[in-house]
DNA sequence: ATTGGAAAGTCAACAAGTCTGACGTAATAA
DNA sequence: TTATTACGTCAGACTTGTTGACTTTCCAAT
Protein backbone atom coordinates (compact mmCIF):
# COMPACT_ATOMS: atom_id res chain seq x y z
CA UNK A 1 0.00 0.00 0.00
CA UNK A 2 2.67 2.45 0.87
CA UNK A 3 5.59 3.05 -0.99
CA UNK A 4 8.28 3.26 2.33
CA UNK A 5 8.55 3.99 6.14
CA UNK A 6 6.81 2.43 9.00
CA UNK A 7 4.45 -0.74 8.85
CA UNK A 8 1.23 0.10 7.36
CA UNK A 9 -0.87 1.64 9.94
CA UNK A 10 1.59 2.41 12.65
CA UNK A 11 2.04 5.97 13.46
CA UNK A 12 4.68 6.30 16.03
CA UNK A 13 4.70 3.05 18.04
CA UNK A 14 3.66 -0.11 16.84
CA UNK A 15 0.67 -1.81 17.37
CA UNK A 16 1.05 -5.06 18.41
CA UNK A 17 -1.15 -4.65 21.05
CA UNK A 18 -4.30 -4.32 18.85
CA UNK A 19 -3.62 -7.98 17.19
CA UNK A 20 -6.76 -9.66 17.33
CA UNK A 21 -4.72 -11.64 19.45
CA UNK A 22 -4.25 -9.51 22.28
CA UNK A 23 -8.31 -8.57 21.91
CA UNK A 24 -8.60 -12.31 22.42
CA UNK A 25 -6.53 -12.71 25.75
CA UNK A 26 -8.08 -9.43 27.26
CA UNK A 27 -11.55 -10.46 26.49
CA UNK A 28 -10.61 -14.24 28.03
CA UNK A 29 -8.28 -12.25 30.89
CA UNK A 30 -11.65 -10.22 31.61
CA UNK A 31 -14.15 -13.56 31.71
CA UNK A 32 -11.27 -15.41 34.18
CA UNK A 33 -10.32 -12.68 36.33
CA UNK A 34 -14.10 -11.62 37.03
CA UNK A 35 -14.76 -14.91 38.28
CA UNK A 36 -12.18 -15.23 40.34
CA UNK A 37 -13.09 -11.67 41.50
CA UNK A 38 -16.61 -13.13 42.44
CA UNK A 39 -16.17 -16.70 43.89
CA UNK A 40 -15.21 -15.62 47.70
CA UNK A 41 -18.15 -14.12 48.41
CA UNK A 42 -19.94 -16.53 46.25
CA UNK A 43 -18.87 -19.09 48.69
CA UNK A 44 -20.12 -17.13 51.93
CA UNK A 45 -23.41 -16.27 50.02
CA UNK A 46 -24.02 -19.82 49.71
CA UNK A 47 -24.12 -21.09 53.25
CA UNK A 48 -26.25 -18.62 53.95
CA UNK A 49 -28.80 -18.74 51.14
CA UNK A 50 -28.25 -15.48 49.67
CA UNK A 51 -27.56 -14.56 46.17
CA UNK A 52 -24.93 -12.07 44.37
CA UNK A 53 -28.07 -9.26 44.27
CA UNK A 54 -27.86 -9.38 48.40
CA UNK A 55 -24.33 -8.42 48.35
CA UNK A 56 -24.92 -5.75 45.40
CA UNK A 57 -27.45 -4.43 47.80
CA UNK A 58 -25.13 -4.32 50.93
CA UNK A 59 -22.00 -2.86 49.12
CA UNK A 60 -24.14 0.14 47.40
CA UNK A 61 -26.28 0.68 50.99
CA UNK A 62 -22.85 0.33 52.73
CA UNK A 63 -21.73 2.32 50.68
CA UNK A 64 -23.79 5.52 50.57
CA UNK A 65 -25.72 5.13 53.82
CA UNK A 66 -29.78 6.67 53.34
CA UNK A 67 -29.86 6.37 49.50
CA UNK A 68 -33.08 5.70 48.20
CA UNK A 69 -34.71 2.97 46.78
CA UNK A 70 -34.63 4.29 43.26
CA UNK A 71 -31.34 5.45 43.49
CA UNK A 72 -30.44 1.91 44.22
CA UNK A 73 -32.21 0.90 41.48
CA UNK A 74 -30.39 3.06 38.65
CA UNK A 75 -26.88 1.66 40.16
CA UNK A 76 -27.89 -1.65 39.60
CA UNK A 77 -29.28 -1.31 36.83
CA UNK A 78 -32.68 -4.22 38.05
CA UNK A 79 -36.20 -3.92 38.40
CA UNK A 80 -38.07 -2.73 41.36
CA UNK A 81 -39.54 -6.03 41.30
CA UNK A 82 -36.29 -7.60 41.59
CA UNK A 83 -34.52 -5.45 44.08
CA UNK A 84 -37.39 -5.55 46.32
CA UNK A 85 -37.50 -9.34 46.63
CA UNK A 86 -33.78 -8.70 47.76
CA UNK A 87 -33.96 -5.76 49.84
CA UNK A 88 -37.36 -7.82 51.53
CA UNK A 89 -35.56 -10.26 52.58
CA UNK A 90 -32.55 -8.06 53.89
CA UNK A 91 -34.75 -6.10 55.94
CA UNK A 92 -36.49 -9.16 57.17
CA UNK A 93 -33.36 -10.66 58.47
CA UNK A 94 -32.50 -7.53 59.93
CA UNK A 95 -29.57 -6.43 57.99
CA UNK A 96 -30.92 -3.56 56.10
CA UNK A 97 -32.84 -0.46 57.99
CA UNK A 98 -35.39 1.26 55.81
CA UNK A 99 -36.62 4.17 57.41
CA UNK A 100 -39.26 7.02 55.40
CA UNK A 101 -37.85 9.80 53.97
CA UNK A 102 -38.29 13.03 55.98
CA UNK A 103 -37.62 15.42 53.09
CA UNK A 104 -39.90 13.18 51.02
CA UNK A 105 -42.18 10.41 52.95
CA UNK A 106 -42.62 8.26 50.02
CA UNK A 107 -38.93 7.70 49.97
CA UNK A 108 -37.30 4.98 51.72
CA UNK A 109 -33.66 5.60 52.26
CA UNK A 110 -31.99 2.36 53.67
CA UNK A 111 -29.18 1.91 56.32
CA UNK A 112 -27.31 -1.14 57.22
CA UNK A 113 -27.86 -2.31 60.93
CA UNK A 114 -24.95 -3.13 62.47
CA UNK A 115 -25.44 -6.84 61.19
CA UNK A 116 -25.66 -5.50 57.63
CA UNK A 117 -22.50 -3.86 58.48
CA UNK A 118 -20.51 -7.26 59.57
CA UNK A 119 -21.89 -9.07 56.42
CA UNK A 120 -21.06 -6.67 54.03
CA UNK A 121 -17.28 -6.43 55.58
CA UNK A 122 -17.36 -10.18 55.69
CA UNK A 123 -18.18 -10.30 51.97
CA UNK A 124 -16.41 -7.29 50.89
CA UNK A 125 -12.72 -7.85 53.09
CA UNK A 126 -11.98 -11.22 50.38
CA UNK A 127 -12.25 -8.87 47.38
CA UNK A 128 -10.44 -6.23 48.36
CA UNK A 129 -8.08 -8.41 49.53
CA UNK A 130 -7.41 -9.88 46.47
CA UNK A 131 -7.44 -6.36 44.48
CA UNK A 132 -5.29 -5.18 46.89
CA UNK A 133 -3.05 -7.80 46.32
CA UNK A 134 -2.83 -7.75 42.54
CA UNK A 135 -2.20 -4.24 42.74
CA UNK A 136 0.62 -4.59 45.22
CA UNK A 137 2.16 -7.72 42.68
CA UNK A 138 1.72 -5.67 39.92
CA UNK A 139 2.78 -2.18 41.14
CA UNK A 140 1.06 1.45 40.31
CA UNK A 141 2.09 2.01 36.56
CA UNK A 142 0.20 -1.44 35.66
CA UNK A 143 -2.29 0.06 38.01
CA UNK A 144 -2.87 3.39 36.13
CA UNK A 145 -3.29 1.24 33.26
CA UNK A 146 -5.74 -1.33 34.56
CA UNK A 147 -7.78 2.07 35.98
CA UNK A 148 -7.59 3.02 32.11
CA UNK A 149 -8.09 0.27 30.04
CA UNK A 150 -11.39 -0.49 32.23
CA UNK A 151 -12.82 3.19 32.17
CA UNK A 152 -12.36 3.20 28.41
CA UNK A 153 -14.49 0.11 28.38
CA UNK A 154 -17.45 2.18 30.08
CA UNK A 155 -20.36 3.69 27.95
CA UNK A 156 -21.14 7.11 28.73
CA UNK A 157 -23.65 6.43 31.53
CA UNK A 158 -21.82 3.42 33.69
CA UNK A 159 -18.99 6.12 33.23
CA UNK A 160 -21.37 8.93 34.58
CA UNK A 161 -22.41 6.60 37.20
CA UNK A 162 -18.72 5.59 38.10
CA UNK A 163 -17.52 9.17 38.63
CA UNK A 164 -20.40 10.27 40.80
CA UNK A 165 -19.46 7.04 42.92
CA UNK A 166 -16.23 8.12 42.96
CA UNK A 167 -17.25 11.88 43.79
CA UNK A 168 -19.70 11.52 46.46
CA UNK A 169 -16.88 9.80 48.29
CA UNK A 170 -14.80 12.91 48.26
CA UNK A 171 -17.00 14.17 50.39
CA UNK B 1 8.59 3.18 64.18
CA UNK B 2 11.63 3.86 61.84
CA UNK B 3 13.78 6.59 62.93
CA UNK B 4 14.35 8.10 59.40
CA UNK B 5 14.55 7.45 56.04
CA UNK B 6 11.08 7.34 53.32
CA UNK B 7 7.33 7.16 54.73
CA UNK B 8 6.59 4.07 56.90
CA UNK B 9 5.64 1.55 54.52
CA UNK B 10 7.18 2.52 51.56
CA UNK B 11 10.20 0.59 50.14
CA UNK B 12 11.11 2.95 46.45
CA UNK B 13 8.30 4.05 45.64
CA UNK B 14 5.02 5.77 47.17
CA UNK B 15 1.64 3.37 48.26
CA UNK B 16 -0.68 6.05 47.73
CA UNK B 17 -2.11 2.95 44.89
CA UNK B 18 -3.00 0.66 47.65
CA UNK B 19 -4.48 3.01 50.10
CA UNK B 20 -8.54 2.47 50.52
CA UNK B 21 -9.95 4.55 48.48
CA UNK B 22 -7.85 3.55 45.51
CA UNK B 23 -9.02 -0.34 46.11
CA UNK B 24 -12.33 0.71 46.53
CA UNK B 25 -12.37 3.05 43.07
CA UNK B 26 -10.76 -0.48 41.75
CA UNK B 27 -13.49 -3.22 42.50
CA UNK B 28 -15.88 -0.40 40.91
CA UNK B 29 -14.14 0.11 38.20
CA UNK B 30 -14.39 -3.72 37.55
CA UNK B 31 -17.98 -4.02 38.19
CA UNK B 32 -18.98 -0.98 35.97
CA UNK B 33 -16.67 -1.97 33.24
CA UNK B 34 -17.90 -6.05 33.60
CA UNK B 35 -21.71 -4.98 33.10
CA UNK B 36 -20.99 -2.79 30.15
CA UNK B 37 -18.78 -5.66 28.78
CA UNK B 38 -21.63 -7.67 28.80
CA UNK B 39 -24.37 -5.80 27.89
CA UNK B 40 -24.04 -5.51 24.46
CA UNK B 41 -24.56 -9.72 23.67
CA UNK B 42 -26.84 -9.51 26.45
CA UNK B 43 -29.21 -7.54 24.19
CA UNK B 44 -28.83 -9.56 21.30
CA UNK B 45 -29.08 -12.76 23.17
CA UNK B 46 -32.42 -11.55 24.81
CA UNK B 47 -34.17 -11.01 20.97
CA UNK B 48 -33.49 -14.51 20.35
CA UNK B 49 -34.54 -16.13 23.72
CA UNK B 50 -30.61 -17.02 25.06
CA UNK B 51 -28.90 -16.28 28.28
CA UNK B 52 -25.44 -15.48 28.65
CA UNK B 53 -24.63 -19.41 29.15
CA UNK B 54 -25.42 -19.90 25.40
CA UNK B 55 -22.74 -17.53 24.49
CA UNK B 56 -20.23 -18.46 26.68
CA UNK B 57 -20.56 -21.95 25.21
CA UNK B 58 -20.55 -20.75 21.83
CA UNK B 59 -17.51 -18.87 22.67
CA UNK B 60 -15.88 -21.54 23.63
CA UNK B 61 -16.34 -23.77 21.07
CA UNK B 62 -15.64 -21.61 18.43
CA UNK B 63 -12.30 -21.15 20.46
CA UNK B 64 -11.71 -24.94 20.26
CA UNK B 65 -13.60 -26.86 17.59
CA UNK B 66 -14.08 -30.42 18.63
CA UNK B 67 -13.69 -29.98 22.46
CA UNK B 68 -15.30 -32.47 24.00
CA UNK B 69 -18.55 -31.49 26.95
CA UNK B 70 -15.98 -33.11 29.84
CA UNK B 71 -13.17 -30.30 28.13
CA UNK B 72 -16.02 -27.56 28.39
CA UNK B 73 -17.54 -27.89 31.69
CA UNK B 74 -13.67 -27.54 33.27
CA UNK B 75 -13.51 -24.27 31.51
CA UNK B 76 -16.94 -23.43 32.39
CA UNK B 77 -17.39 -24.43 36.07
CA UNK B 78 -21.00 -25.17 35.98
CA UNK B 79 -22.47 -28.98 36.30
CA UNK B 80 -22.41 -31.15 33.14
CA UNK B 81 -26.77 -31.14 33.54
CA UNK B 82 -26.41 -27.05 33.33
CA UNK B 83 -24.58 -27.00 30.67
CA UNK B 84 -26.67 -30.11 28.95
CA UNK B 85 -29.64 -27.74 28.99
CA UNK B 86 -28.06 -25.12 27.02
CA UNK B 87 -25.78 -27.43 24.70
CA UNK B 88 -29.06 -29.29 23.72
CA UNK B 89 -30.77 -26.04 22.84
CA UNK B 90 -27.88 -25.07 20.90
CA UNK B 91 -27.67 -28.38 18.93
CA UNK B 92 -31.82 -28.53 18.41
CA UNK B 93 -31.94 -24.63 16.89
CA UNK B 94 -28.37 -25.93 14.58
CA UNK B 95 -25.93 -24.16 15.88
CA UNK B 96 -24.01 -26.84 17.41
CA UNK B 97 -23.00 -30.24 16.01
CA UNK B 98 -22.05 -33.02 18.32
CA UNK B 99 -20.10 -35.90 16.90
CA UNK B 100 -19.27 -39.14 18.72
CA UNK B 101 -15.74 -39.35 19.92
CA UNK B 102 -13.50 -41.44 17.28
CA UNK B 103 -10.82 -42.93 19.95
CA UNK B 104 -13.41 -42.96 22.86
CA UNK B 105 -17.31 -43.01 21.88
CA UNK B 106 -18.42 -42.00 24.99
CA UNK B 107 -16.94 -38.42 24.63
CA UNK B 108 -18.89 -36.19 22.50
CA UNK B 109 -16.66 -33.85 19.94
CA UNK B 110 -18.53 -30.21 19.42
CA UNK B 111 -18.20 -28.05 16.06
CA UNK B 112 -20.09 -24.81 15.62
CA UNK B 113 -22.09 -25.42 12.53
CA UNK B 114 -21.53 -22.35 10.22
CA UNK B 115 -25.20 -20.83 11.41
CA UNK B 116 -23.38 -20.96 14.62
CA UNK B 117 -20.12 -19.48 13.82
CA UNK B 118 -22.34 -16.74 12.33
CA UNK B 119 -24.42 -15.94 16.13
CA UNK B 120 -20.84 -16.50 17.44
CA UNK B 121 -19.46 -13.80 15.72
CA UNK B 122 -22.34 -11.49 16.22
CA UNK B 123 -22.60 -11.73 19.94
CA UNK B 124 -18.24 -11.21 20.26
CA UNK B 125 -17.99 -8.78 17.89
CA UNK B 126 -19.38 -6.35 19.95
CA UNK B 127 -17.14 -7.09 22.80
CA UNK B 128 -14.30 -7.49 20.72
CA UNK B 129 -14.87 -3.60 19.32
CA UNK B 130 -15.15 -2.53 23.02
CA UNK B 131 -12.17 -4.03 24.27
CA UNK B 132 -10.54 -3.09 21.03
CA UNK B 133 -11.43 0.69 21.00
CA UNK B 134 -10.60 0.76 24.83
CA UNK B 135 -7.01 -0.86 23.92
CA UNK B 136 -6.55 1.82 21.16
CA UNK B 137 -7.68 5.13 23.66
CA UNK B 138 -5.42 3.70 26.82
CA UNK B 139 -2.33 2.59 24.78
CA UNK B 140 -0.12 -0.02 24.67
CA UNK B 141 1.51 0.55 28.81
CA UNK B 142 -1.96 0.68 29.58
CA UNK B 143 -2.82 -2.46 28.14
CA UNK B 144 0.00 -4.64 30.10
CA UNK B 145 -1.15 -3.41 33.09
CA UNK B 146 -4.36 -4.32 32.25
CA UNK B 147 -3.68 -7.71 31.60
CA UNK B 148 -1.09 -7.90 34.70
CA UNK B 149 -3.56 -6.90 36.89
CA UNK B 150 -6.02 -8.98 35.72
CA UNK B 151 -3.88 -12.15 35.75
CA UNK B 152 -2.74 -11.26 39.17
CA UNK B 153 -6.09 -11.59 40.40
CA UNK B 154 -6.79 -15.19 39.17
CA UNK B 155 -6.44 -18.03 41.25
CA UNK B 156 -4.05 -21.26 40.22
CA UNK B 157 -6.19 -23.12 39.15
CA UNK B 158 -7.82 -20.23 37.13
CA UNK B 159 -4.46 -18.94 36.04
CA UNK B 160 -3.79 -22.76 35.01
CA UNK B 161 -7.19 -22.47 32.70
CA UNK B 162 -6.50 -19.03 31.10
CA UNK B 163 -2.90 -19.99 30.08
CA UNK B 164 -3.49 -22.99 28.24
CA UNK B 165 -6.11 -21.19 26.51
CA UNK B 166 -3.45 -18.92 25.24
CA UNK B 167 -0.97 -21.55 24.69
CA UNK B 168 -3.02 -23.72 22.41
CA UNK B 169 -3.69 -20.38 20.58
CA UNK B 170 -0.31 -20.90 19.43
CA UNK B 171 -0.75 -24.14 17.70
C1' DA C 1 -12.74 -63.46 28.14
C1' DT C 2 -15.51 -61.62 31.90
C1' DT C 3 -16.95 -58.53 34.85
C1' DG C 4 -17.12 -54.69 37.82
C1' DG C 5 -16.09 -50.02 38.46
C1' DA C 6 -15.34 -45.51 36.56
C1' DA C 7 -16.17 -42.03 33.20
C1' DA C 8 -19.06 -39.39 29.75
C1' DG C 9 -23.21 -37.88 28.84
C1' DT C 10 -28.53 -37.45 29.37
C1' DC C 11 -33.04 -36.74 31.62
C1' DA C 12 -36.10 -35.03 35.32
C1' DA C 13 -37.31 -32.11 39.03
C1' DC C 14 -36.42 -28.26 41.81
C1' DA C 15 -34.58 -23.54 43.49
C1' DA C 16 -32.84 -18.93 42.79
C1' DG C 17 -32.94 -14.86 40.44
C1' DT C 18 -34.13 -12.23 36.77
C1' DC C 19 -37.77 -10.17 33.86
C1' DT C 20 -42.58 -8.02 32.37
C1' DG C 21 -47.15 -6.55 33.36
C1' DA C 22 -50.71 -4.99 36.28
C1' DC C 23 -52.30 -3.00 40.36
C1' DG C 24 -52.56 -0.40 44.92
C1' DT C 25 -51.15 3.19 48.18
C1' DA C 26 -49.27 7.23 49.72
C1' DA C 27 -47.15 11.67 48.96
C1' DT C 28 -45.90 15.41 46.11
C1' DA C 29 -46.45 18.68 42.26
C1' DA C 30 -49.11 21.19 38.95
C1' DT D 1 -58.39 18.55 42.16
C1' DT D 2 -55.72 15.97 39.24
C1' DA D 3 -51.51 14.03 37.48
C1' DT D 4 -47.18 12.29 38.63
C1' DT D 5 -43.82 10.05 41.41
C1' DA D 6 -41.95 6.57 44.79
C1' DC D 7 -42.58 2.44 46.58
C1' DG D 8 -44.46 -2.16 47.31
C1' DT D 9 -46.72 -6.47 45.79
C1' DC D 10 -48.83 -10.32 43.10
C1' DA D 11 -48.71 -13.38 39.13
C1' DG D 12 -46.43 -15.69 35.41
C1' DA D 13 -42.48 -16.59 32.60
C1' DC D 14 -37.58 -17.59 31.47
C1' DT D 15 -32.59 -18.59 32.25
C1' DT D 16 -29.44 -20.88 34.81
C1' DG D 17 -27.91 -23.05 38.49
C1' DT D 18 -28.43 -27.32 41.58
C1' DT D 19 -28.98 -32.76 42.96
C1' DG D 20 -30.24 -37.43 41.94
C1' DA D 21 -30.89 -41.30 39.00
C1' DC D 22 -29.94 -43.37 34.68
C1' DT D 23 -27.56 -45.37 30.15
C1' DT D 24 -23.73 -46.20 27.42
C1' DT D 25 -19.02 -46.91 26.90
C1' DC D 26 -14.44 -47.92 28.23
C1' DC D 27 -10.80 -50.00 30.89
C1' DA D 28 -8.52 -52.82 34.10
C1' DA D 29 -8.24 -56.62 37.31
C1' DT D 30 -9.24 -61.05 37.74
Amino acid sequence: MQKEGSIVGNHSENLLFLTDDQIRQGIEALYFSYRAFTSDPDLILQDINYGRAHHRALYFINREPGLTVTALLDVLRVTKQSLNRVLRTLIEDGLVDSRVGRRDRRERLLFLTEKGQELERRLSEPQRARVRSAYRNAGPQAVAGFRQVLESMMDRDTLRQFHAMRDDAQQ
